[in-house]
DNA sequence: GGTAAAGTGCCACACTTGTAGCACGACGCC
DNA sequence: GGCGTCGTGCTACAAGTGTGGCACTTTACC
């Protein structure tokens, strides 16, 4: 496989791109993209970004029709693991249950989603005591 | 006060150099953030990177003996704030409750730190109630 | 007082980005 | 068949980025 330079080296545009891409489910035309920008630019603009992402390797296509859908040919998982991690690193010393903490002090929670959380983390219990 | 641009205008080397400020303690010399950088570059070019975001707003400079120490403008908090927003709303459709499952899940658990988001989830709980 | 080290200011420059414009092919339809 | 519309390919270009180099200050030390 071709060596691709690293997920954190694209722009700001192909970042918001890439984005968009994941946000539509890793199918998304060069319009669909342009429509969920904010601040669009052109769709030729558009076009010319897919282009150099493609070429870059973070981005392939297949026809539909006479159009190009396009998808990230990283996965979603990798790129958010990528996210988190850094801002795990940069602002929370790397202590996951420090971002859980903070989360959970500034967000508002319902009744219903903290009864949810607390038995994920039961779950989570048992799963490992198995094992 | 002036009108600086969005904190995702910043260019790759920018975010970096703002990442290692804050991973600083918001108080760094261009050499402590020019060692924390991967793979990087000169001197000069810290900062003349430094410098530009200095134009632009996002860092400010005291003189300490006879060099700088910069720091941010932006708190620490607003910015990891919007980052987790974006990964939220692009990963996990907005969902703080998806996030949190997810890192639970995917992250090595220890018992006492399962614990401590146990009292993490009933502090919150009893907080509530009292307002 | 000389000189080395550390730090700054300023400038130049190539490469990358962000954007637009124009020409061309395919499809639908009156 | 002629004509709009949608979508693509290609090209051009201004602005923005990332980087290095050189000259000048200040401080420290022999």
């Amino acid at each position: 496989m071709a060596k691709r330079p690293p997920l954190n080296r694209l722009t700001r545009r192909e970042r918001e791109i890439m984005d968009a891409i994941f946000a539509l489910s890793n199918r998304a035309s060069a319009d669909d993209i342009r429509r969920r920008l904010v601040d669009a630019p052109s769709y030729s603009a558009v076009r010319t970004m897919l282009t150099r992402l493609e070429q870059k390797g973070f981005v392939r296509h297949q026809t539909q029709g006479n159009r190009y859908i396009y998808s990230a040919t990283v996965s979603a998982t990798t790129v958010q693991r990528a996210g988190v991690r850094r801002i795990l690193g940069v602002f929370f010393g790397g202590s996951t249950r420090d971002l859980v903490t903070s989360l959970l002090r500034e967000e508002d929670w319902s009744d219903e989603e903290l009864d949810a959380l607390q038995s994920e983390i039961d779950r989570v219990r048992r799963q490992r005591s198995q094992s």
